[in-house]
DNA sequence: AGCACGCCGACT
DNA sequence: GTCGGCGTGCTC
């Protein structure tokens, strides 16, 4: 019998192993751990099955270590999700398998929570007595070690006690083994929910119960301040009465501590909390928690979707328009999309819920009406923000600031309101410019320029991390150089000399790099000290500022001729998510968008109809240039350190595509990417696409192999991307 | 990805 | 004379 084994390693293939001779192949169950030789490593695999022959030559063969786990380590539904995925992605099964493990379990401990404890080997029961009087300390713990004493008691008998046992070890007297924790099932205790339902609530939560023991993909669109964290809790609530368990995914728990605060609030019982920021050993016991079924809500980041679960009941993806579901290296899934997947799998309900769904959402349920369930108003009477444009064209500008937002953001403050400023560019402008001679500072390393950073007193390459001092002349003619256009360090100068006496914080990813730093800035914001709120998209996410009353798009046209076919409707959810920090409270918000084209298409439809009629009009565009998600599409991407090598690789994997003779799938490129350079290497690819993912499927299946053992391969880096979020 | 082997430059 | 640069090749 031969193990076929999965490992961590990034080749698409699996790897033949002898079983070990003390294991009998009945035992074994796929998804079990093996620990195995790989060349000079030892490694932990998944077994993926069992079989009776293999064509690896015998001289090649090599024995399984050991078997980790006496049951799959994946159930097999959970099992089957992780190889469906690694099929539909492309990606090689020991580092999906790997992805979905805690790094602890990866390297192999043991799948339950042990105690360690010892016992007394049969010479330690005879001979231990024998021990001279004067031996106090081991006498006293082989005689705890007699009475199956817990670490804790042995602590007791000598604090040296590890020192003592493992001479006893030694002598052959003790040995240690470790028993399972029994876990207890942590019943949730419901709050008191004092909240009253609105009626779109009631709703929402009727329709998500009606669906509760089958699979249905429901999108909740509901408005910022619309209530869609108590739409959840309620259903949440009814699965968990149920004995069932509850997964809820969000973007980022470190922006959203909101949202997990209040399920904490609400069910009193502790969530199984799985998100990088965690240490290894946190992580572990929330993965065991959530796969004992001990915990019923499972709360975590996008590599939760792969979390074992006991008795599922629901899945729940907030925002779930937000692109960090999207894994963009490596392993490139899409955690909202496999909720999706797994949903259907277990046969449960699955709630997307967004402010700003995203278009490939809205078009599912174009098809499925029933399937979706809006909260229109905002909670309680507050107004929603009213959106105005400022045309950049016709108003003077100081520093990105033109002159009729300048007077709003006074009258606001003016009248005791705090003010956002936003603008997604991070240090004090983007351009190093020469009016001389126009040089600009450009990265050594990439086609991109270097922006300004002035608190930092350098200038920075955000594509590559390239950092050097900032020149005092231009390098080019020696003249003096001049910071040209905004980011956020200076709108930070520039609001400070326009409106003195007003606390400005910043929040950008320059400025908050730890947890506390977040927290202080959120608390001088929510205590009204600070006025004047200026940030990136970080602003965005989660946080509620109740006592904003105007926020400020300062420059909304980085979106509006985006080569990317998303990048209006990341701009347009950008601008939504940003005004909905306005006006939450009684006094109703205003929300100013700076542009240089206040008639372009995107801008008018979200002014005159909001996010939805922004989004009819975006997909009826998408439709008629054939993007998803009225096409599938994946992206080869290459670099290499010549772009002919790059392109030359690309050519090669066109012509080998060609020739595999499947109809339906079109090819464009291969192209340089948009831009070519990055961190001194260059990068090209070449797009796929088909109007449904078989054909796709069927083309990369047999394209992939033969580019893996192209000869062009060796010069270059390259990976699949199958529905890429961005096209570069 | 690791980890080795392998052949050419700047150091103790 | 070695240490070490990363090109090339292999991992059941």
């Amino acid at each position: 019998m031969y193990l076929e084994i999965a490992l961590d390693t990034p080749l698409r293939r699996v790897f033949d192993y002898r079983c070990p001779a003390d294991v009998a192949p009945a035992s074994l169950r796929a998804g079990m751990r093996v620990r195995v030789p790989f060349g000079k490593r030892r490694l932990v695999g998944v077994l993926i099955r069992v079989k009776s022959d293999t064509a690896v030559l015998s001289s090649k063969l090599r024995t399984a270590i050991e078997i980790l786990d006496d049951e799959p380590i994946f159930d097999s539904l959970l099992f089957e999700l992780l190889t469906w995925s690694a099929d539909y992605y492309r990606h090689p099964i020991g580092e999906v398998l790997a992805a979905a493990l805690p790094a602890v379990l990866r390297t192999g401990s043991a799948l339950y929570e042990h105690i360690e404890c010892w016992q007394l080997t049969e010479t330690g029961r005879a001979e231990w007595q024998s021990l001279p009087k004067t031996a106090t300390r081991l006498r006293a713990l082989a005689a705890a070690v007699s009475r199956d004493a817990t670490p804790s008691e042995l602590a007791e008998v000598a604090t040296t006690w590890r020192a003592g046992l493992r001479e006893l070890e030694q002598r052959g007297w003790v040995m240690r083994t470790s028993v399972p924790v029994e876990v207890a099932k942590q019943t949730a205790q419901i709050s008191n929910n004092a909240h009253d339902l609105s009626e779109a609530q009631q709703n929402a939560v009727a329709e998500i119960g009606r669906s509760q023991d089958r699979f249905r993909t429901l999108l909740l669109h509901g408005i910022t301040g619309s209530g869609k964290t108590e739409v959840y809790l309620r259903v949440i609530e009814s699965i968990v009465a149920v004995g069932k368990q509850a997964l809820v995914l969000v973007p980022e728990i470190a922006l959203t501590p909101q949202l997990v605060a209040r399920f904490q609030e609400r069910f009193n019982s502790p969530l199984a909390v799985l998100h990088s920021a965690r240490n290894d050993s946190d992580r572990l016991a929330a993965w065991r928690a959530a796969r004992s079924g001990a915990a019923p809500i499972v709360i975590g980041t996008r590599s939760a979707i792969f979390a074992p679960l006991k008795s599922p009941g629901i899945i729940v993806v907030d925002e779930e328009h937000d692109p960090s579901y999207k894994q963009q290296e490596g392993f490139r899934y899409s955690a909202r999309d496999l909720a999706i997947v797994r949903a259907q799998r277990h046969g449960i309900p699955i709630v997307l819920g967004s402010a700003t769904p995203s278009l490939e959402s809205l078009a599912r349920v174009k098809k499925q009406p029933a399937d979706l369930l809006s909260l229109p108003q905002r909670a309680g009477n507050a107004q929603p923000p009213r959106m105005r444009l400022v045309d950049l064209r016709k108003h003077a500008q100081t520093e990105g600031i033109a002159a009729p937002t300048m007077l709003s953001i006074k009258q606001h403050l003016e009248a005791n309101g705090q003010v956002l400023l936003y603008l997604n560019r991070r240090g004090f402008a983007p351009v190093l410019f020469c009016p001389a001679c126009g040089w600009s500072a450009t990265c050594s390393r990439c086609d991109a320029r270097m922006t300004v950073h002035q608190r930092a007193n350098n200038l920075t390459c955000h594509h590559c991390g390239h950092e050097t001092k900032i020149p005092e002349h231009c390098v080019s003619c020696e003249s003096p150089t001049k910071p040209v256009g905004q980011g956020t360090e200076r709108i930070e100068d520039t609001a400070a000399r326009l409106f003195p006496g007003n606390a400005i914080v910043r929040i950008d990813r320059d400025n908050i790099r730890r947890k506390g730093d977040l927290e202080s800035t959120l608390q001088s914001i929510h205590d009204g000290t600070a006025r004047i709120l200026v940030g990136t998209q970080m602003l965005t996410k989660g946080h509620h500022f109740p006592d904003v009353t105007l926020v400020v798009v300062l420059n909304a046209d980085q979106g509006l001729f985006g080569i990317d076919f998303r990048a209006s409707e990341r701009l347009a959810q950008n601008i939504v998510q940003v005004a909905g920090r306005a006006g939450r409270a009684e006094r109703a918000g205003e929300v100013l968008i700076q542009t240089e084209y206040p008639e372009h298409p995107l801008l008018t439809s979200l002014l005159g109809g909001g996010y939805s009629a922004f989004a009819e009009q975006a997909l009826l565009e998408r439709e008629q240039a054939h993007w998803p998600p009225f096409s599938r599409i994946a992206l080869v991407r290459v670099e290499a350190n010549k772009m002919e090598d790059a392109l030359a690789f690309l050519d090669a994997g066109r012509e080998t595509a060609q020739q595999q003779r499947v109809t339906g799938v079109r090819m464009l490129g291969p192209v340089a990417a948009p831009m070519p350079r990055r961190a001194g290497r260059y990068r090209a690819q070449l797009l796929l696409q088909a109007s449904t993912h078989a054909p796709l499927q069927k083309l990369l299946a047999r394209l992939l192999p033969e580019m893996e053992t192209s000869t062009l391969a060796k010069k270059v880096r390259w990976s699949i991307d199958v529905d890429p979020a961005e096209l570069f």
